[in-house]
DNA sequence: TTGACAAGTTTACACCGTAGACCTACGGTT
DNA sequence: AACCGTAGGTCTACGGTGTAAACTTGTCAA
């Protein structure tokens, strides 16, 4: 029988789980052994049975990011669609957490399901017509290009606190509407847009095809 | 006459400078209130008469880097020739200190240098056929891209020590082409490069390009 | 001469990651 | 059944961080 205090408690699994949850609410910053360890019924330091060291933990939520990401089936449409939906199911999966998608950077070429992604993504550009190293190199910009499309999406980027976003956005917008047209007359016209797009699903979608229509015209110049 | 002890030591710039050392010699997390204050001849409390906090100080490293962009004179050559020597105007000046560059993004609609570089941008994507709420967007998104091309640049991304840096690389290296060749050719096949482009001109002429050739793809389609 | 004020100091606090030594209970070996 | 290695957790402690609050001091204008 297992008494209360049983004696192997702490899961790996639920500690990234909390501080997943803990970095979507308050930001990167928040996660802090301490707390985890507390939020746990455990001491600090017993964090480090389980990982190396901080870097190490953050390491696993990356990876955990990653294994989110379900890559589309290979199809018969044209490599540049495949490409599209491989790197929209890549930007889908980080949008889940938007704050930490930068994590999954330093994890592509390292955890098994960001290998997959990176294996594909070269595939679809070679299948293109771009030699191995092009695609390698074009391959590893575009990943990182999205990350920060996730990591600046400037409508999950404000605190969880709805009120306070409002307001911080308000007072974003009023300094750029305040500022002297004459100068800059486009910044000032497009100021709502620039403090916040207009919608998600166009901010996303944009990104990608920015992307895509990138790696098509150097395809072309080449 | 000025005493040794001269009264009003402080200089804001000076210590800005020494942050921009410290920053590009060993890394941001470097950057201390204590080691600048050190550095200085001075209690760290005294930074607070000089900037509001730590983060207030991080913004002036921002502006700094924004300052040195020289923003080339508008000719008559096409729109999109034009955008990408404003752009790389702006990537030239970032890359002086990598390890800083995304200091610039929250300055860049804030301080007089990013908005110049944000109205001219805007300026030359209407004239090519956007319209201003869709200039906006991509300009913001474009900028965020060639900041993260700084940032991630991973020829000096590693630390300053030349031989720790080869250190570090060589067992990246062994680690990727290490992989099954079976389960990842592409990515076995192309190590080295993931690992590091070949040669740092070509890495950014390829980013500034993908960037242009995707404004200039989108534009087609709509 | 006085007094406001800007610049720097002192002290203190709460928090962080983590090194090192210690306990403690389980599981396999003999 | 006795043993012991070891995995998991604890305790204590250290050096580091940013910064709040109250105090000192030199400068200059009135």
């Amino acid at each position: 029988m297992i008494t209360k205090e049983t004696p192997r408690r702490l899961d790996p699994q639920k500690v990234v789980d909390s501080a997943l949850t803990i970095a979507d609410e308050e930001g990167p910053a928040a996660v802090t052994l301490r707390r985890l360890a507390q939020l746990h019924g455990v001491t600090p330091m017993a964090l480090y049975r389980h990982f190396k060291d901080k870097d190490d933990l953050l390491a696993a939520l990356g990876d955990r990011l990653l294994e989110d990401v379900v890559l589309p089936a290979p199809t018969d449409e044209p490599w540049d669609k495949q490409l599209h939906a491989v790197l929209t199911a890549f930007v889908n999966a980080l949008r889940a957490h938007p704050r930490l998608a930068d994590l999954t950077l330093l994890r592509m070429l390292v955890a098994e399901p960001g290998l997959q992604i990176g294996e594909r993504t070269m595939e679809l550009l070679t299948q293109g017509g771009f030699s191995v190293d092009d695609a390698a190199e074009i391959g590893r910009q575009s990943i990182c290009s999205l990350i920060t499309l996730v990591t600046t999406d400037p409508i999950t980027r404000e605190l969880g606190d709805p009120e306070q976003r409002e307001d911080s956005l308000r007072k974003k917008r009023a300094a750029l509407g305040g500022l002297p047209p004459r100068k800059y007359p486009l910044i000032t016209a497009a100021a709502d847009t620039l403090v916040c797009p207009t919608s998600t699903e166009r901010y996303y979608g944009l990104g990608i095809e920015l992307v895509v229509a990138g790696i098509c015209g150097v395809l072309k110049k080449e």
